[in-house]
DNA sequence: TTGCTTGCAAATGATTTGCACTGCT
DNA sequence: AGCAGTGCAAATCATTTGCAAGCAA
């Protein structure tokens, strides 16, 4: 359950610490919300994060968080798009900054430890699947709009 | 969070009920456990339904089950590999019977009702994934074993 | 001041568990 | 008899919420 290196999402994406928070900013002025320094620790917890995290994490990420107040940030965040929550298996839930921040990707689990990390998969592939999705979904009509994708297995900690 | 009309899991993929419970048994003898009326129950129950349902609706099915029995007898069976357990959105969780018992299947998922209805994707495409899976997992030292596919977006009823 | 945000403590609600009872073997 | 399975009621524990205090406009 422990913590690996992390690839910081943000700039691993192309967007810098200011654009992220820029971007933050403005969904949740979009919704008449203000961007404070509560919120502000929790995006910035999960910025720095490799991968999805829970609660307890955070809070220990960054201990001048009240956890309710977490809960109260991440419930704002994710009403306004910026943070998505996860239901994996578990007792608590897992959270990650929105796809709109980031990048497209999906998670490898290990069934093991328990731990999460983000996969990216080929463009060609994941279009692949767009349309196989849109195809079988409309058969029911249905009207896809995402989707995501989780890899269960052992990782490489795990393995050994 | 109605009820859509069931196609029986079990007959659907060509197993009667006979084979259904027989290789329930057979599971569960594997771990020395029983096949009790309390755990058929809830495999019939599961094997009715055309989707995953929850605990709530798995009391309604058969109102001789008491909660805590149909938790525990739940529990044994997804312990054997009988039962699935999924965490999707909403307070309760979600069961369904294993894909070995069924056949592999995702889900797609109204993000408006919350129904999840099962989809089963061509060979074509479930192998493509399995190899793309495969690939980005072992870059990572990753074993994949298994994958599950959400698909979220609007049920027919719901997009009316 | 007026209203949004926060922290603490208490409440909620799905799931789990202790314990006594029933029913196989 | 001996042990696994069940039901009831009570306990757990992540998450939510009431309320009073802090802060920004």
């Amino acid at each position: 359950m422990g913590s690996i290196m992390v690839t910081n999402r943000a700039t691993s994406m192309g967007t810098d610490g200011v654009d992220l928070h820029r971007a933050v900013a403005g969904r949740l002025a979009d919704h008449e919300q203000q961007y404070t320094a509560n919120r502000r620790a929790v995006v910035d917890a999960l910025a720095v994060a490799a991968a999805p995290i829970t609660l307890p994490d955070l809070l220990a990420a960054d201990d001048s968080l009240a956890q309710s107040s977490a809960y109260r940030s991440l419930s704002v965040l994710i009403d306004v798009g910026v943070v998505r929550r996860l239901v994996h298996l578990g007792d608590h839930a897992l959270f990650e900054l929105d796809e709109h921040l980031t990048e497209h990707h999906h998670h490898l689990i290990c069934e093991s430890c328990g731990i999460v990390l983000d996969v990216t998969l080929p463009d060609g592939v994941e279009a692949a699947m767009d349309l196989t999705f849109d195809d079988v979904a409309s058969v029911l009509g249905f009207s896809p709009l995402h989707h995501s994708v989780d890899i269960y297995g052992t990782c490489a900690t795990c393995t050994t």
